[in-house]
RNA sequence: GGCGACGUAGCCAAGUGGUAAGGCAGAGGUCUGCAAAACCUUCAUCGUGGGUUCGAUUCCCACCGUCGCCUCCA
């Protein structure tokens, strides 16, 4: 089985193989550290995490570098009025960033480097660049040279002349001199009173794109396989990425280049800007639960078309993630027999939903229709369970589907975490106690203690092997 | 203005040149002391108009609508 992915830069599904073989270098672009990052910023880190379980799933060995974007203009401006150093201005947000990822559950990367802690790398890139006659001085600052990389606008699929300065309306157009307007900041100059790093070139911060070529060249070489980031990162972001590095190395920069759609909310993009953002937090005080928030952003559809976030659809994730848990609970349940009666109906629907699962990972991580394949799997494994026992090998088989479809999906260790410890001591007599009068048939009793229990967010229902509960 | 994406049932959504996965919600039923869970049944001709084709939701064109990017936003 071979993967699959779209490629930003051909527009067109590539097959992913390793320069290294047996080694997937992945290099995926992280938050930048001056306030805390919204759901919509997730969706990108969720889908990048998926990606990266994938990869470990299908390569050997792969090396997850994530940066943290640790100086910027808005950092820089926010250190200066709260009058303390970078560090102490980041650190919270970092913080907050990693509790976050906790939160919903996303793999670890291997590193996560931030961008003050290369300024050697990234002056030597620049003054690579220089070598090479693609970088210039302009008052201190140095600017990347358009006109000396043939190969600029390929990403986003500009040309030179299609790009009207200060369209967005996001940015100043002219507040820079430089000798074309497209030319970006490799270096920037700042006084003897700002933050700012005594180099080679001078007293100055780096600018935006340059962190991500210079820490990416120093951790996984000068060519890597995938890079992945949100849409609004093709242009500018790596565009620029590719041509500074690309300039100076003269070797191809990334192998693959995969984006994820924006997380949208009332038909609009979320964003900062636009102050309809929701944080982790906030979605979580609203209620939410973690596997399901993860399961929305992950499965509810596909990486490359936008999500709009609403009530429903986090709903619809919930009762999904329901399903999935109770169907986890009652395969581990399952008082295997010898006989097995139903083993054949069942590891016949395991390979559907497998088969299904694989083949749609493998096709552009289409992952809505990977679950598509597993649900439809899961109403024929419980029908046969309706109707009979299973072997104990079976059963495995069960539990070991269950486990490959969580590898990449992610949400039972949420479920898990979700559902809280054991039940209390009181909880527990509580339980005895409805036991005992089902036993006795008082069912208005049992009944009063059912609800008793649910007003304690503890669900409790009757199979045929006794009562079962769990945290709703 | 340039470039690009999308438009499938009440909601979310996958997908294919030969009459549409899956999830949620709804309706009816089986099971259950009652529930819950599970299962069964039921619920769409794929934005509009043309064209190509034996046949299009799937290819082409136009239109309408929504959205994104156009120098520091994931």
């Amino acid at each position: 089985m071979t993967l699959r992915l779209h490629d930003t830069l051909t527009r067109s599904l590539v097959e992913v193989e390793p320069l290294e073989a047996g080694h997937l270098r992945l290099y995926t672009c992280g938050p930048t550290v001056w306030n805390r990052v919204h759901i919509g910023n997730f969706r990108t880190f969720i889908f990048e995490d998926v990606l990266r379980r994938w990869l470990d799933h299908h390569f050997e060995k792969v090396t997850h570098v994530m940066n943290l974007t640790d100086v910027d203009d808005r950092i820089l401006r926010n250190a200066k009025e709260h009058g303390v150093s970078l560090e102490e201005e980041t650190a919270q947000w970092i913080a907050a960033f990693f509790e976050d990822r906790d939160t919903l559950g996303l793999r670890p990367a291997h590193h996560y480097p931030r961008a003050t802690e290369y300024i050697g790398p990234m002056v030597e890139l620049i003054e690579r660049l220089q070598d090479a006659g693609a970088a210039y001085d302009s008052d201190g600052s140095v600017y990347f040279r358009i006109s000396a990389f043939p190969g600029y606008g390929r990403l986003s699929g500009f040309s030179a002349s299609s790009l009207v300065a200060g369209a967005s309306g996001r940015v100043d157009a002219d507040s820079y001199d430089k000798e074309d307007a497209r030319d970006f900041a490799l270096w920037k100059a700042v006084g003897p009173d700002d933050i700012g790093w005594d180099t080679k070139l001078g007293r100055g911060h780096p600018g935006w794109h340059i962190e991500c070529s210079a820490m990416s060249m120093t951790l996984l070489g000068e060519s890597l396989d995938i890079h992945c980031g949100g849409v609004d990162n093709i242009f500018p972001h790596h565009e620029n990425e590719i041509a500074q590095s690309e300039a100076a190395t003269r070797q191809p920069f990334v192998r693959v280049w995969c984006h994820s759609e924006h997380l949208r909310i009332l038909g609009e993009k979320m964003a900062k800007s636009l102050n309809n953002f929701m944080t982790v937090p906030e979605v979580m005080a609203g209620g939410a639960r973690p596997s399901a928030v993860r399961y929305m952003l992950a499965a509810s559809t596909h990486y490359r078309k936008p999500l709009n976030y609403s009530d429903e659809p986090l709903a619809a994730a919930t009762e999904a993630v329901d399903r999935l848990a109770a169907f986890r609970d009652r395969v581990n349940e399952l008082r295997a027999a010898d006989g097995g009666g139903a083993d054949e109906d069942v590891l016949t629907a395991i390979r559907h939903a497998r088969n299904g699962f694989d083949e749609a990972m493998d096709d552009d991580l289409n992952l809505p229709e990977a679950m598509g394949a597993v649900f439809a799997s899961l109403r024929d494994i419980n029908r046969a369970l309706d109707a009979n026992a299973v072997s104990a090998e079976a059963q495995r088989a069960l539990r070991a589907l269950l486990d490959e479809v969580d590898d990449v999906l992610g949400v039972f260790p949420l479920v898990d975490r979700e559902r809280g410890g054991d039940l209390s001591e009181e909880e527990r007599g509580l339980l005895g106690a409805r036991q005992e009068a089902r036993n006795a048939k008082d069912w208005a009793q049992a009944d009063s203690i059912r609800e008793q229990l649910a007003r304690r967010g503890i669900a409790v229902e009757d199979t045929a092997e006794g009562q079962r509960w769990r945290r709703a």
